[in-house]
DNA sequence: ATCCTCCTGCAACGTTTGGTTGCACTGCAG
DNA sequence: CTGCAGTGCAACCAAACGTTGCAGGAGGAT
């Protein structure tokens, strides 16, 4: 459970960090190091429960770990796991940035054969 | 409502590509070039009118742009919003990798100074 | 011009997800 | 033991993703 996960996390992984919320948890769980549901709600615009499901979908994608103290609940961001997502995100940027290359060479290609036509470029 | 967008977009861009068949919609519309809610449904495991909508929010992120044509209303990918869009994602995950090496800095810090004792800070 | 077909757009509905409130349970301190 | 701080569970509301069904308009065939 180590390697081959990079395709099958792809999804979770984008849902994870696509919803503000949870861009946020995982901002002040950067910072501050660690934090419980109730700390990081006190910092937050949304209630304590509200951050414990966000904490648990993070948990479930990887992304942070809890280890329970006493009767407190304190998350931590997984360094590697986060890389990880970190590089994933890079790479998907990457291949749009491909095709995009791709479609501006089509593109010159065309306007190249028209030659006498009306120019587009801004 | 020209310029300052840059951090405006940031949530509606991250929920834009944050939903895997909006992706999966920009993926095809990279590598055909152009296509309708039809053609682009045939190809996804949605109906038709889901992608609709989906094209209806990328467009209002500014991601793709449609040109109707006859009766068809065909997409294509704004090349430069996209761009832009691809390095905020890049940004974004700069920063996280920033505090990523700030928080090893410190945990090295500590390995350093505990050498022989507990490095439990409270 | 008429009919038929294809494509789009709108509306109603069900399901999942982010968020709330309220309450019950559990360690820790007095 | 009593009380407080922190967590967990359940019910409920709103928005978003997806579906089906139907009305309407542009093009081609007769």
């Amino acid at each position: 459970m180590s390697a081959p996960v990079v395709e099958r996390i792809d999804d979770e992984l984008w849902s994870a960090i696509g919803d503000p919320t949870r861009r946020r948890v995982l901002d002040l769980l950067l910072v501050a190091g660690e934090g419980t549901a109730t700390t990081l709600g006190e910092q937050l615009p949304v209630t304590r429960q509200a951050v414990a499901k966000h904490l648990v979908v993070l948990d479930r994608a990887g992304l942070v770990r809890p280890t329970s103290v006493g009767r407190e609940k304190r998350y931590r961001v997984d360094d590697a796991r986060l890389a990880r997502a970190v590089a994933q995100l890079s790479s998907v940027g990457s291949a749009w940035d491909a095709r995009l290359q791709r479609i501006k060479r089509i593109a010159e290609a065309i306007e190249l054969a028209k030659n006498n036509q009306e120019p587009k470029e801004s």
